[in-house]
DNA sequence: AACTCGTGGAT
DNA sequence: TATCCAAGAGT
């Protein structure tokens, strides 16, 4: 992994943080190309303090969790201020976008300072060894107490970043959701799940209720010169200060072709161009893409952009779904 | 305390 | 295809 300093070197703060505000529940293999990207194009904490907060949104677009792009900026900031990063867990806790997971990591890896982060490899991990049977998440803290203990262990104290990491790695290596490799865990004689014959089992969960649908309406303003109609959304909420094809709110019922149409920025001659399926954390959504072409965009809401540089603009991946269906139907 | 907040890969 | 899930934080 680019962020794991190499042995006897010294973790750079900047990096550790950066690595885990973006694996914060996003998986490592989707954070190595953004994490390699975003250290090229901010190199250092003073890089990314001084950039345009919009620049950063361009660089995590299509990572997810945006709030965590806006405390990145807002958090570099902060720091740049103070001089460096806080070396202790309160003065961590205390930044934007850093909870209690973030300050004990950075702590730990970054200041050698001792604690257990609990994420979710650890979160297994701890209920395994404890065999702790009761379900998330008011298992939480039977779980993490458990965690908090085997960090007490002298070895972990000396060694409190190293001893994070080797957790995170039993957890996505050997101790898996699934189908746990107890026959290769150096751990196995000290896991009462294992003795039990229960790993497999843990930790166990409370049923999540079912995800409702929401339908939307985006449009694809495309004009003679190559450039297409886009607006940013508010700076708080669902995909904050992102960048989106215009169109109508998401509700619970769908949209008629009319219905949608009376909502386009501009008259034209709109195409229904494609259908995008979405699955967010809270709900799935339909959009309903339309299409039109115009000589120019004019006083439509919104700004201009390039077709050919999309790639590089601040849109989340369900736009550019939808911005893929549109191209698609467009040159079809 | 309970909700909100993304995405893509694994199963 | 549908569901689950990941190096969680903010409100």
């Amino acid at each position: 992994m680019p962020w794991r300093a190499p042995p006897g070197a010294v973790p750079d703060p900047y990096r550790v943080w950066l690595s885990e505000a973006m694996l914060q529940q996003t998986t490592v293999a989707a954070v190595i190309p953004y994490y390699e990207r975003f250290v090229s194009r901010f190199p250092d904490l003073g890089a990314l303090a001084a950039a345009e907060e919009a620049a950063v949104m361009e660089a995590w677009a299509g990572l997810g969790y945006y709030a965590r792009a806006r405390n990145l900026h807002a958090c570099a900031r902060r720091v740049a201020a103070l001089g460096g990063f806080p070396r202790d867990l309160a003065g961590l806790r205390a930044l934007p976008g850093i909870g209690p997971y973030t300050a004990t990591a950075i702590a730990a890896i970054a200041f050698g300072v001792p604690g257990v982060p609990v994420d979710a490899n650890v979160v297994r991990v701890a209920a395994r060894i404890g065999a702790v049977t009761a379900p998330l998440p008011g298992a939480r803290a039977a779980i993490e107490a458990v965690a908090t203990r085997l960090g007490e262990d002298p070895a972990a104290r000396a060694r409190p970043g190293d001893f994070a990491q080797a957790l995170f790695d039993l957890g996505a290596t050997i101790c898996t959701q699934a189908a746990p490799t107890c026959v290769l865990c150096p751990w196995r004689e000290g896991c009462a799940a294992h003795r039990a014959g229960i790993a497999a089992d843990l930790p166990r969960k409370a049923p999540k209720p079912a995800r409702p649908s929401r339908f939307g309406a985006h449009f694809w303003l495309e004009d003679a010169a190559g450039q297409v109609l886009l607006r940013r959304r508010p700076a708080r909420g669902l995909l904050g200060g992102m960048l989106e094809l215009p169109g109508t709110a998401w509700r619970d019922a769908p949209w008629s072709a009319a219905e949608a149409l009376a909502l386009a920025p501009v008259a034209a001659s709109w195409r229904h161009a494609g259908t995008v399926r979405h699955g967010f954390t809270h709900f799935t959504l339909t959009i309903e893409v339309y299409a039109a072409r115009v000589a120019t965009i004019g006083e439509a809401a919104g700004m201009a952009r390039p077709v050919a540089g999309l790639g590089a603009e601040a849109l989340p991946s369900v736009m550019r779904k939808c911005a893929a269906v549109a191209v698609e139907e467009t040159a079809g």
